[in-house]
DNA sequence: TTGTAGGCGTTATCAC
DNA sequence: GTGATAACGCCTACAA
C-alpha cells in the first residue's frame, strides 16, 4: 500500500468535492457533466478541489441510476467465449456493432444465455441477462433458450435485436442473411460448371455437433437455422446432394468431413464440394491435397462467409461473401434507434458471390 | 406495439409490486433477493404480484449503486475488437477470465484504451474506462497508453490486473509470461539439433507493425515488450540471428517474412526459423512449401503459443506451449480475491516446451 | 416474520 | 450563474 487513498474504503464523492470547493454539489455536477452554465472560474475550482481529493470523477453507477441509462450493451452468445470468438463472421459482425454504438456512448458486454436452472455443477453463476445492466441486447443467433431470453428482456424494458434468428416478435428488429438463395446462386455456379455429383460439407445442425451424415430427418429437426437454410440452397439445385455435418465451423472439421466423400474410387467421387463455411472449404481444400486430388482441376470448392480465411494461399476461395460487419453495424444502429425513442429497422442481407479460383468445369 | 407494456415509459417498481401484494417494499426485496426470512406465503403473493404486473425483477442500476457492486469487469484492450479477437492466445485468456469471475457473478465489458483527447475524427466516443461502471479492469497487453489507463482507474478505486504488461505499480498484480527464458530454451532445442543458421520471424515490435528486418535500434526502442523479450530468449543463443517483424500474428504475415529468407540462393538460407507465434510459423511452412522445401528436412521451424493451429495438419508444430486459459484465470483470480478485499496475487508463467514434428537434425 | 427509515451518489428542475 | 430540493429504485439495519 503505498499511497493514502488506496486502502479507503470511501472515496471522495461530489458532495465532499463541492463542500471543498465552497460550492453546491449540483453546481460541482455541472462542472463535470459540461451541462448547464457555470463560471470558468467555478469551474477551475471545482476541478481543483477534485485534483486535491483525488476524485476520479462522477460515479458511473450512481450516474446510471439517476439517467436510467448504464451505457452497456449486452451480446447474448449461444456458446461460451471460447467458441463464440472462434468464429470470424462473430467477431467482424460485433466489430460493426461496437462501431455503432459507440455512437451513444455504449460498450459491449459479453453475455452467454441464461443456463438451466439446475445444471450448473460449476458452482460459477455469471452475472445473466437477468441481472446485468444493459440498456438494450443482441442476441447473435437462435438457440433453443431464445424464448425464454427474450422473455426476461422484455419483461425488463430492455430493447432487443437478434441476429440470424426469428423469434417471431414484432417488436424484435432481425438481422438476416439470405442464406438459402446465397447458397443456392452458388450451386447453380457448380451447374453452370457442369457438376452433377456435388456433396455439401455443413455446419453443426443440432446441439450435439455431430459428425454424420444428414438425414431427411435430421434436417428437418436441426435446431439451427442457418445450417438448414443453407442446405435447403443447396438441393434447391443439386436435390440429390449427400451431406454431412460437421462438429463446429474448422478447417480440421471440414477435411473429415470431405474424406469421408473423397477417400473411395474415384466413380464415386464428388466432382464439387459445397461447404457451409470458408473455414470448412480451407479443410476440404486440405484433405483434397492431401489425396492428391487437384482443386479446382479435380474437385471445385466453394464456402460461404468471404472471410478471407489466414493461410489459405495460394488459393482464392470461391465463396458467398457476408456482409459480416455490415450486419454488425445494422443491428448497432437498430439499438441506437430503440435507445432514441425510434423503431430499430429489420434487414436482409444478401451474399455476394466471390469468384475465387477453385471451382473450374467438371473434369472430362 | 403488440403489448400494452411495451411503450411504457415507467416499468413498474418494486414499491408497486409491493404495495400490489399488500406488503411493504423491504418484505418485496427480501422475496426477491432470497436474504432473510419471508413467509412462503407473502413470498408466493409478491411473486404472484410481480408477474400480475409484468415484473422483471429488481432493477440493476439501483441494485448496484445500493450494494457499491456493477458485477461488471472490464478488459481494456490495446486495439480495435476486430484485431484483438483474432489473437487466440487473447481469446483463451478471456475465456479463463471469464470462467473465474463468475464465481462474483460478474460479466465481462469489452473496453478499447482511452483515446487521444483530439484525433477522434469518427465523431463516436464509445463507453470509456473513465466512465463505465466497473468493479475491477484487466489490462490486456501493454501500451503507451498504459499509464493514463491505471491512473483513470486509480482514481477510480478500481482494482486492476495487468496481463503481459508490468506498471511498475505495487497495488496492481501482474500475470507475465517467461517470453525470454522460454523462447531460448526453444532456441537451445535447435542448437542441439546441430543448427546455427537461424532466423527469426518477429510480431510486431513498434506501433507502426512495421514489415521490416529488426536492426539493433529498433529492437532496443520496440514498444512492444513480449516481442522485444522472445528476440532477446533467441539471441541469447543465435546472437547474430536475423529477425523481421511482420504486420501481426497471422499466418499470411509469416509467409511474407520467411519468403524473405528462404526465397534465396540455398546457401545463404537458415536451416531453421523461430517464429514468435504458432500462427506465423505456419505461415513459414507454408512458404517453405510452396518453394519446394521440406519441413522439417531441409528446414526446421518452431513456433510459441501452443494454440493448436486450426488446418495445419498434418504438421504437429514444435513450440513453446503458453497456458493462456490458466493464464487468464489467473487474471480472474486476482480480481476476485482485490474484489474481497485481499490482495491479488502476481504470476508468472512458464512456457512448456512441446516436440512436434517440424524440427529435426540440421541437414548433412 | 414484517414494517420503518434512511441513504447509496448523482442529476433535473426549479427558484433565486 | 448558483443553490436548494427532490427524486432515481433499491437494500439493510433496526425496531416492532
Amino acid at each position: 500500500m503505498t499511497d493514502v487513498d488506496t486502502q479507503a474504503d470511501h472515496r471522495p464523492t461530489l458532495a465532499a468535492v463541492a463542500a471543498r470547493a465552497g460550492v453546491s454539489a449540483s453546481t460541482a455536477s455541472l462542472a463535470f457533466s459540461g451541462t448547464g452554465p457555470v463560471s470558468d472560474a467555478t469551474r477551475e475550482r471545482v476541478l481543483q478541489a477534485a485534483r486535491e481529493l483525488n476524485y476520479g470523477g462522477p460515479d458511473p453507477r450512481a450516474r446510471s441510476l439517476r439517467r436510467g441509462r448504464s451505457g452497456i450493451v449486452g451480446v447474448v452468445l449461444e456458446e461460451r467465449v471460447r467458441d463464440a470468438f472462434r468464429d470470424p463472421i462473430k467477431i467482424a459482425t460485433l466489430d460493426g456493432i461496437s462501431e455503432e454504438i459507440g455512437a451513444v456512448d455504449s460498450g459491449l458486454l459479453v453475455l452467454t444465455e441464461v443456463a438451466g436452472d439446475s445444471d450448473e455443477a460449476s458452482g460459477s453463476n455469471p452475472l445473466t441477462l437477468r441481472d446485468a445492466p444493459l440498456d438494450a441486447a443482441i442476441l447473435m443467433g437462435c438457440s433453443p433458450r431464445f424464448e425464454e431470453s427474450i422473455a426476461i428482456l422484455r419483461a425488463r424494458g430492455v430493447p432487443i435485436v437478434a441476429i440470424e434468428g426469428d423469434p417471431g416478435d414484432p417488436d424484435v428488429p432481425i438481422i438476416l442473411q439470405d442464406n438459402r438463395e446465397a447458397t443456392r446462386r452458388g450451386a447453380e455456379h457448380l451447374r453452370e460448371l457442369g457438376h452433377e455429383r456435388v456433396a455439401i460439407v455443413a455446419l453443426p445442425l443440432d446441439k450435439e455437433h455431430l459428425r454424420a451424415p444428414v438425414t431427411p430427418e435430421r434436417a428437418a429437426a436441426g435446431a439451427n437455422a442457418t445450417t438448414r437454410e443453407r442446405l435447403r440452397g443447396a438441393w434447391d439445385v443439386f436435390p440429390d446432394a449427400p451431406a454431412r455435418t460437421t462438429a463446429g465451423s474448422f478447417a480440421d472439421e471440414g477435411r473429415y468431413a470431405a474424406l469421408e466423400f473423397l477417400d473411395v474410387p474415384e466413380s464415386d467421387r464428388p466432382t464439387a464440394i459445397i461447404a457451409q463455411s470458408d473455414l470448412l472449404a480451407a479443410g476440404v481444400i486440405r484433405a483434397a491435397e492431401s489425396l492428391g486430388i487437384a482443386v479446382p482441376a479435380e474437385l471445385s470448392v466453394i464456402g460461404f462467409d468471404g472471410a478471407r480465411v489466414d493461410g489459405l494461399w495460394p488459393y482464392d476461395l470461391t465463396t458467398l461473401v457476408q456482409p459480416a460487419v455490415e450486419k454488425g453495424r445494422a443491428a448497432g444502429r437498430a439499438i441506437v434507434a430503440m435507445l432514441n425513442g425510434d423503431e430499430g429497422e429489420t434487414q436482409l442481407f444478401t451474399g455476394e458471390f466471390h469468384l475465387g479460383n477453385t471451382t473450374a468445369p467438371v473434369p472430362a
